[in-house]
Formats: structure tokens, C-alpha cells, sequence
DNA sequence: TCTTCAATTGTAAGCGCATACATTAAGAGA
DNA sequence: TCTCTTAATGTATGCGCTTACAATTGAAGA
């Protein structure tokens, strides 16, 4: 690791200006082939590599966005990671019971979006996650870094965005539209849970039905619970005769909130606010030896993976993740291309799953 | 987005020079109680974010360590994101047999370890996918604008691996400790094998077997080639009393050579070098009505998550994938604190973890 | 009160690159 | 061959920050 070359080292080997180098690196066809070739083999003979740090300052650019994402510090262990050599392998039994990993994948779809847009527009990636202690150093440490950033709901406090916004463009993904000064990126909740349930209501023409919400603070989940009102309109029923309950977009709230329909009533159709919520119910029902779809229909909303792995495997709405992450990209390098746009808001289309949870008439 | 405040704006709103605003920042402890408040005062008034471009170039290093991943760009379409609104949802029936997003699920893992300990270690943290072997996208992209490089095995060719490995340290992730001068991290792919296949060869009792190996090019392979042939001489076996196949790591190709393997034998137990082989495996086995564990014995290595979700669910050697993370960027800080390292190698220990299709005798 | 020395703060010099502007080389035209 | 125009290259400056070193301050000791 010797010292790293410079422009300068560059521009000395191959008998030119520092301009010179710059110029091949950055607008090689405003340099004379020959020119060109001698400092490109100097470059290699040297293992030039520029540094992005200068020439951020110079361009006052770093080409850099940034994504943040929901912490997880829980999981993972405080202590160092020792070399030991792994010479003995315990054998286990594996009981566990599959509940997590769920939201993962959610943001690594998003992020391999974000990754591909963000190549494909000459931007690096550099990712981040909320960690709850040190939340606003991060922050403001990723906001140093990067050209934008893109912020996954709820998890970096408004107040906090603001201040970065001064800076640099942030967009805000997966979080309803709301009326601030930040561009939004989500999928449409509304329409989605209404065509769902205008699925359960009118073709399989069920009546009886439970609705799961999630948290309250979710502006998501207000959307999907405002499509599923909307569908209760579209059939002409009174929202009085049907049982809104709220969870937390939990498997184990999920769980927990089936046992708690099934104590007083046996619905027809349980229409669950995401995923997660909806396999927890589908845990219950297994247990108690409730047949679905034979006795019960059960919808959930995301299309993460585990849908597909459940039994039965779980109809939903599914939400484009890579392409909101691609559109987050897409948000940012317009507002940079454009500082004055008007605050947008892109709605990307969803799709309605049939699975056996809910499968086609 | 205004101009940006700087240290000289803040030194100024403040009272201060220059140099007593970088100090409350860097250094708070050398600057007195009194100025600190005042300065950190004028930071927050005038939305202060200092700019790493500037710091990374005055202290010749960035504190961002890259890592690079296997790409996929295939699956996702070059069409520009559109915003158009998704008022129409279609409904679809969902086809698809989950063969997909199971490699995600490794890097997802990989890709938290790493975040983790970065940021511990008040490290960013940026992403990049594997895209050719285009050298530009390495160097440009990545190596200029980290202090440290983390690549998983085989995305990045060796010789431009080395180009970079002039400038920052380089280390490479789940590839066997080859004899060259990067630093390595891996699992315990040789111990893992052997251990399982002990397992299955004495506890089960098994001579009856098939192992399907990987691509030669893998070093995870060879190493778990190795150790199952360990696990022979351990038994007493003769390499020649049993059958060892190569596939290519992916779920078709895991079905393709289970076809084969059917096509003239029945083994007790077929091995697989990594998951994704084996759930192929399962596939056929499945298709033509044979019974697992009853008839056959299969095991994968890796640990992926579509294995907790197989049926029957699958006994396989789980890697700690958010430890490889953590442990790459443990690796690559060492050689930070102190590049006259030899080059190293991590081992992390591995699992056998029994599920049902192959069983806890 | 006058020193002395440590604690604070200020001054100034880059870090490596991009780029406006100045200079020179190279063709084109006569 | 000489001038004019354009292409190619060089010169010089500054991006915003860190940090060695210089200057200043202030409290303790004489």
C-alpha cells in the first residue's frame, strides 16, 4: 500500500498537465488520441486510481446516493468476530419456525433496485441503516456523503429529514404521499387492496368478512384500509357490517389478532394489511384445523417471499420493490437535473396474486 | 437546495476560526466548554453538514469501505421507471415455482454483517453489484471512494483485484484462503461437510450415497468436495464405492442431475455441495414419488432460507452469513490499523442443522 | 504583580482534482 | 509562405476540510 499515485505522478510520466490527465479521465474525446494513449498507459503502469474524494470537492458532486434503511441491531451480537477456526461442528435440530426474515426482503429488493438505477446513472450506492441510538449522526453523516438520499418510511423522524432536505434531494419510499416538500415513491395501496377485496366481495361473493389493519402510523396502511372502505362502497355494504381490527404488521400480531376474531366469530374471509399479518393468521388457522380456503379465505399485501413458501400459499397484493427502488433513484437524479421541480410523487402499479389462500373462482 | 453552508460560514455565524469549528466536530474535547455550545449553536442555525468529500481529501481517507457483489442485472428490464398511475391492478394467478431470489438471500445476509460492523466501526458503507469485468466500473465506481474493498468470491476477475489491492486493502468473502496475498473470509466448508456427511454416512448408516459437487471454479466446493472425501476415509470408504457428480449450484441444475442420477441408481442418500442443488433435488424426487428421508436422504450446505421452507424442509450446513459481513469489515479495518499485516484468513464456524430430509437418527 | 506553562484558539498550508482562461500547435485558406 | 481559426494543451485557482505550528489566553506559582 504505497503511497497512491496522483494526477500529478500521471501527468509527470506521461510528459503532460495535470489538466491533461484530468481531461482523458473525464472528457477523453477533448484530448488527441496519441496524447490519450501515453496517459492512459501511464495511469495503468502507476495503478492510478483517482480519488473520488477530490474530485467530489472539485465538482461539488460525489455521485453518490444514498439509501437508508430500518435498523435491526437486535439480531446481531455486540461481541467481536473472533477468527476461531471452525474445526467442530455442533449438530442441531432446527425448530425454529420460519417467522423471520420477512421484511429483509423487502428492502433487499428495494436496495437492488436502487443499485442497478443507480449504476446505470453513473452513481454509487452507499447504504445505511437506522440505528435507533445514533440515528441523527448517521444521518447527517450519510447526508455529507452523497449527492441524495432516499429514506424508507418511518424511519428517520421528519424533523431530521428536513434538515438534510436543505442540502440535498430526499425521497421518501413507500410511505403514502403526504402533503411536505418531499418527492414520494410507493406502490398503489389504495387501488390494490380494493381490487383484492372487490375480488373477495364480488367473486367469490363473500359478506362475512374481518379486515386487519396495521399501525396507525402507517400511512400505507391508511391507504390499503381506505381501498378496502372503497370496495366496501363498490358492493354497497355499510362498513358497520364488517370487523375492522388493528395489528401491527407482525406475524405474531397476526397470530394474535386471529385468536382473537376466532374467539367471537368465524368469518368467511380475514383480509389482512400486509404479508406478515396474514401468515400469522394462516399460522392459527393451521393450528386449529380451520381449512383454508375450504372454510376461511385469507389475503395478505406486499408479495414477500414467505408468501409463496406458505401453506397454503398466500394470495396478495404485490408491490413492485425493485422497481421502487429503481423509481427512488429515478426521483433523485430528477431533482438534481432539476433543483426547482415541483415536490412529486410516483405511484407504481401493483398487482393482485391468486393463491390458494384466496384462489380463483 | 441553497448553496451549502461551509466551515467558513459557520466560523464566522460563530465567532471562530476555521480551524476551532473542525475541532468541535473532530476534536470536541480540545475546544472549551463555552465555544463548543456556540459553534454547534451556528451548525445547527445554518443546517451545517459537513462535507466528507472535503474531509476524506484534507485526511486522505474516505471512512467508506466497499462492498462488491455478484450482479443481476438480467432480471430487471433496461425500461425507464414510469410514474404511471396505478389506478388499474390486474389480477394474476401466480405460476411461478419459488425458484428464484434464493442467492439474494445470501448476499442480503452478508450485506447486514458488514453494514453492521461497519458503521460500528465508523465506517459507510457503499454497494456495488458485479456488472462484467468492466475494470472501469470497479475502479471508478468503487475503489477511488473507499478505504477498503470486500468482494464475494468470484465476481470481480483476479487481476483487477490486485490492480486495486495496490491502493486498499482487499478482502474476499466465502472464497476458500487461496495462497495469494488478499485477506479471506470464509466458512468452515471443509469441517461442515465431512461433519454432515459423517453424520449421514454413520449415524444413518448409509454407504448407499451420491454427492453432487459444484462448479470446479468454485474454492467453496473444492473445500466441500474435500471434506466429504475426508468423511470416506473416516468410514473406511473407497472413493470409487460411490458416485460423485457435478452440477452447477442452481436449482435446475440440481434437478437435471438428480434425473440423471435416477436414471440408473437409487442411492439411500444424495449429497448436494449447496442448497439451491438439493432443492432441485427434492423437486424430482418429489415429481417421481419418492419418499424423503423414507427412501432417500438429501442435504444441501448453506443454509438459505427457502431450505426452512421446503417440504420436506431441508437438512443442510448453514453458514453464518451476517458474520461473514461482520467479519470481512473486521478484516479489512485490521489492515487499516495496520497494513504491514500478513495476509490473513477467517474461518467462522458452521452448523450441520437436521431437518427432515434427513433426520435426527 | 510578574512569570511560566498548559490550555485554547488562530494561521496557513496543503489534500487531489476539475475547470476557466491563457497559450500554443495545427490546419485551412489565400 | 503567411495569416487566421480551431483544436489541443498548459496555468492557475479553488473546492471545504484537517492539522502542524504559531499565537494568545489564563490560571497557578513566585
Amino acid at each position: 500500500m504505497a503511497k497512491a499515485p496522483t494526477v500529478y505522478d500521471v501527468a509527470e510520466r506521461s510528459g503532460v498537465s495535470i489538466a491533461t490527465v484530468s481531461r482523458v479521465l473525464r472528457s477523453p474525446a477533448a484530448v488527441r488520441e496519441h496524447t490519450r494513449e501515453r496517459v492512459l498507459a501511464a495511469v495503468t503502469e502507476l495503478g492510478y486510481v483517482p480519488s473520488a474524494a477530490a474530485r467530489g470537492l472539485a465538482a461539488r458532486r460525489t455521485n453518490v446516493i444514498g439509501l437508508f434503511f430500518p435498523g435491526h441491531d437486535e439480531t446481531v451480537p455486540d461481541q467481536p468476530v473472533d477468527s476461531a477456526r471452525g474445526d467442530t461442528v455442533p449438530i442441531v435440530d432446527d425448530d425454529s419456525d420460519a417467522s423471520s426474515d420477512t421484511e429483509n426482503l423487502y428492502f433487499d429488493e428495494v436496495l437492488r433496485g436502487a443499485e442497478i438505477e443507480a449504476w446505470r446513472r453513473g452513481f454509487a450506492l452507499m447504504v445505511a441503516a437506522g440505528r435507533g441510538s445514533s440515528r441523527e449522526a448517521l444521518v447527517t453523516d450519510i447526508a455529507g456523503r452523497v449527492d441524495g438520499l432516499a429514506v424508507l418510511a418511518r424511519t428517520v423522524p421528519d424533523e431530521l429529514l428536513t434538515y438534510v432536505a436543505r442540502r440535498i434531494p430526499v425521497v421518501i419510499l413507500a410511505g403514502a404521499q403526504r402533503a411536505d416538500d418531499f418527492d414520494h415513491v410507493s406502490a398503489s395501496n389504495g387501488p390494490g387492496m380494493r381490487t383484492l377485496a372487490n375480488y373477495v366481495l364480488q367473486d367469490h361473493g363473500v359478506r362475512d368478512v374481518v379486515y386487519i389493519a396495521g399501525p396507525t402510523d402507517s400511512p400505507d396502511d391508511a391507504e390499503r384500509l381506505s381501498g378496502f372502505r372503497d370496495a366496501l362502497a363498490d358492493s354497497g355494504l355499510a362498513e358497520s357490517s364488517v370487523r375492522i381490527l388493528r395489528s401491527d404488521f407482525t406475524r405474531d400480531g397476526g397470530r394474535a389478532t386471529a385468536a382473537r376474531i376466532l374467539a367471537t366469530d368465524r368469518p368467511r374471509a380475514i383480509l389482512c394489511s400486509n404479508d406478515e399479518t396474514a401468515l400469522g393468521v394462516l399460522d392459527v388457522l393451521e393450528q386449529r384445523g380451520i381449512r383454508v380456503p375450504d372454510d376461511v379465505l385469507v389475503t395478505g399485501f406486499d408479495g414477500i417471499s414467505a408468501g409463496r413458501h406458505s401453506r397454503p400459499r398466500l394470495t396478495t397484493v404485490h408491490q413492485p420493490m425493485v422497481e421502487l427502488g429503481r423509481a427512488a433513484v429515478h426521483a433523485i437524479t430528477a431533482r438534481l437535473d432539476d433543483p426547482n421541480l415541483e415536490p412529486q410523487s410516483f405511484t407504481l402499479p401493483v398487482e393482485v396474486v391468486l393463491r390458494e389462500s384466496c384462489p380463483r373462482v
